[in-house]
DNA sequence: ATCCCGAGGG
DNA sequence: CCCTCTGGAT
């Protein structure tokens, strides 16, 4: 298993790669952000950037989106995928935030956890980056990155590998190193043929040298 | 463990 | 054609 001070530098070489790394999710609220992030579901920022200008300019608050048709909003997504329960949780959740929270996203993960559609992955985005709580969000490129340096154990849980990563990241850096991990994952070690030769990270990288 | 689910890449 | 994409709810 990679020890902490690996993985940190491990994590210096990615933002060596990747030095300025940040959502890449359109959006002009906290609002317009968590519904980013909830459509963001197995879908890839681009599409999800596609078809949020259309969504936002019929419905760009919560007040609005809550009083939405869902015909109107699942046609607006459709190019998504998942979009029928996309567009149910969006607008359950914008008619929560007008109900419980005066049409405001909530700033703690424990609350945004209650919405409909947002499960920890998304409620750790949105609190890190909205209100700069700190967090490590584990979605498919961190957690394929995690277990392909070898930072936690093939077998290891999402909750697990955020445990991990917690533990051997210090606190002022989970935010920044989410998405320095993502785009490393997205761009570098992606899933299907990854850019082992040359890569930076390759001498402390088990999976890399077997590929090679 | 399974389902949801369109678009893009290889 | 098959795999993957900033997962969540059942």
């Amino acid at each position: 298993m990679l020890s902490g001070k690996k993985t940190v530098e491990a994590l210096d070489r990615m933002e060596v790669m990747f030095p300025d790394a940040k959502g890449e999710l359109d959006h002009e609220s906290p609002f317009q952000y968590l519904i980013a992030v909830i459509l963001s579901a197995q879908a890839t920022d681009v599409s999800v950037n596609k078809a949020t200008p259309s969504l936002f300019s019929a419905y760009p608050t919560a007040e609005t989106l809550a009083r939405a048709p869902l015909e109107d909003v699942m046609s607006r997504i459709k190019t998504i995928g998942l979009y029928k329960n996309k567009a149910k949780n969006i607008i359950k959740t914008a008619q929560l935030l007008v109900n419980e929270y005066e049409g405001k996203v909530p700033e703690t993960i424990e609350e945004m956890v209650k919405l409909p559609g947002v499960g920890k992955k998304t409620a750790n985005v949105v609190a890190g980056d909205a209100f700069g709580v700190p967090a490590i969000a584990v979605d498919t490129h961190v957690e394929r990155v995690a277990k392909r340096l070898r930072i936690c154990k093939q077998s290891a849980s999402v909750v697990e590998v955020e445990e991990v990563l917690m533990k051997k990241i210090p606190k002022e850096r989970w935010i920044q190193a989410h998405h320095t991990i993502i785009l490393f994952g997205r761009y570098h070690c992606v899933a299907r043929k990854p850019k082992c030769e040359g890569c930076p990270l390759l001498d402390m990288c088990v999976e890399g040298q077997r590929n090679v």
